[in-house]
DNA sequence: ATGAAAGCGCTAACAT
DNA sequence: ATGTTAGCGCTTTCAT
């Protein structure tokens, strides 16, 4: 990129009449102290006079570290993607690393050679957002001694930090409110069970149903087979056809959420009138639906910070033990629940 | 991140009782022609059995190539970039490249910090996806010889190469539906004017109007403060507040048209009864909203990937002219739209 | 406090 | 077709 021959350390150390070795210790904060007070001034100053900018490849090749870490998720454009994206490269930037992204589309070769291709980039470290639950590829990296933190799930058995939402709390909130409106009958339409998250909320969603003392039906709980709207619909159109009973339902994200209202819309019932529903994630735009969602909020771009922040705690520290970070959800209550008619 | 020392080229080299320089050109595509075939298949399965994976930085380093584009974007947490950096990603990746993301939050200052430090990491070349008009900033980067693309707003003056929604048949698709619906006074709900987009895009309604004939008052097209839905809210609340007369509205983007389903709520109208709306760029989930918004689609990715595709081509030939794309733009009708009552 | 020397891993002239 | 040599720009012993 540089059109006009930038200039190397070299450059200003002949300038400022210094050995190139010198000029680096005075130009490097940590070993400043090395060098006489104003040496290192006379230096900064030529340094900045003539526009130096260190080489970050070269300093990288000296000391074996890239400043680089790999951001590995199934899908950007995913709208749960960004936010956190966004909160891991507001801390990496100002600790001078930066992120290179890759989108594995959940399809395992891809995410293989997506990781393969961020290993031989040098990267740092991982931070991994992709949800599925059997994992040997990143337990073998975590045995190699890459550093790394999960996002969004938790790590089964292998000793990695890891960010999650507080999902039991979460559903516990959903199911609080719905209990309160005088719900007792409450459908859950799980994710993926094969996913951590969709198995954790679902365990949660029992679990919060019996303290409570609400109707335990386990035909109330059914998995869908992804995370989407259609798949969402399938699944209440199912329980819907076996004349199961119930009166709310918590989906287990917000777009299982939305097949619920194009269910509704398909069978001709009203939400909330005759069904409510929360959802959980908080997407973008949510308030703007007919009826606008109630749905238990994700704050992802926390979520992406205090990932990075482990990141690089795990990368200055490797020896240190994993730790791992549950954020408070909050539940946003609109339109789509009511009490049962 | 390499915990078990990864293998070097000297390693492949002495295994396969070769010098390292020929362990180099066989294991490089390019050069692999310079080599005997019988060493380079054996120097190969040597890397291979070892599992050698050359390390980019040096090689960086060797060819003064970093292997990374900037890609500038405002916030990467606006629905509207996702999919334009999906679309970059996937063509940088197979070129071997890689981008790195910042966000500028559109002040002017963080974006030349921002540039900053993406210059001082050596990106070859940057994409940039931020809208401001006036840009002294890309011009001497420009002047420079840096390759750059521009997306989502055509350069004025200097020679770039951008990609860019072709607005002006998009706020045509617009009209036309509009007008065949009956409508003859259409208001303009314009993105802010200091933005190149907000600009070609209110030049093309006024055109588009007149060369339909219909009811050209310049009274019907209102500026907004900038792209959000407060912005579009109050700019309607404006028209209606002056009497302004007018059946239909077209939204400079969809957050604008939002912003209008706020007023008809708050000023009790209906949409489409009694205002029809269209936006623009088919952010997701429009379809989920009452009534579903029609508007006017946008293939973001495809923008990404064609900018993707003309950094390339400037890095690798930095003397080609300037070339600049305009994407087709299609209409997506839905409730949001209807005949004047 | 500073200089000398070496080398990170790779590639590219230049020999042979 | 392969080896030799040098060097990309920086940091880091080791001397002095």
């Amino acid at each position: 990129m540089p059109p006009v021959q930038t200039p190397t350390l070299r450059d200003v150390a002949e300038a400022a009449g210094v050995h190139p070795a010198t000029a680096s210790r005075a130009l490097n904060p940590g070993t400043r102290g090395l060098v006489n007070a104003d040496t290192a001034r006379r230096v900064i100053k030529v340094a900045e006079s003539l526009g130096y900018r260190p080489n970050p490849i070269a300093r990288s090749l000296k000391t074996a570290k890239s400043g680089t870490v790999g951001l590995v998720i199934p899908d950007l454009t995913n709208p749960l993607f960004p936010p956190i994206v966004r909160g891991i490269e507001d801390v990496l930037e100002p600790a001078g690393y930066s992120g290179l992204i890759v989108n594995t589309d959940n399809d395992p070769n891809r995410e293989r050679q997506q990781i393969e291709s961020l290993r031989s980039r040098q990267v740092e470290g991982l931070i991994v957002a992709t949800a599925r639950l059997d994992h040997p590829l990143l337990a073998q990296l975590h045995r190699e001694g890459v550093p790394m933190v999960m996002v969004n799930r938790r790590p089964d058995g292998v000793d990695v930090p890891s960010i999650t939402p507080d999902d039991a709390t979460g559903i516990e909130l959903a199911v609080d409110h719905l209990a309160a409106l005088g719900h007792r009958r409450i459908a859950h339409l799980a994710g993926p069970l094969s996913t951590s998250t969709g198995l954790v909320r679902a365990r949660a969603f029992r679990s919060a149903i019996r303290d409570r003392g609400l109707d335990d039906d386990p035909a109330l709980v059914i998995g869908c087979d992804s995370w989407t709207e259609d798949a969402g619909a399938g699944a209440l159109r199912t329980l819907l056809d076996r004349g199961a009973d119930f009166t709310a339902v918590v989906a287990g994200n917000d777009l299982i959420a939305l097949g619920c209202y194009d269910v509704s819309t398909e069978r001709g019932f009203d939400c909330p009138t005759d069904l409510s529903v929360v959802g959980f994630n908080d997407m973008p735009f949510l308030d703007k639906l007919r009826p606008p969602l109630t749905t238990v909020a994700v704050p992802h771009q926390l979520i992406g910070a205090e990932a990075a922040r482990l990141l690089l705690d795990a990368i200055a520290e490797p020896a240190r033990p994993a730790r791992s970070v549950q954020l408070p959800l909050t539940l946003v209550v609109r339109g789509s629940t009511a009490a049962p008619s």
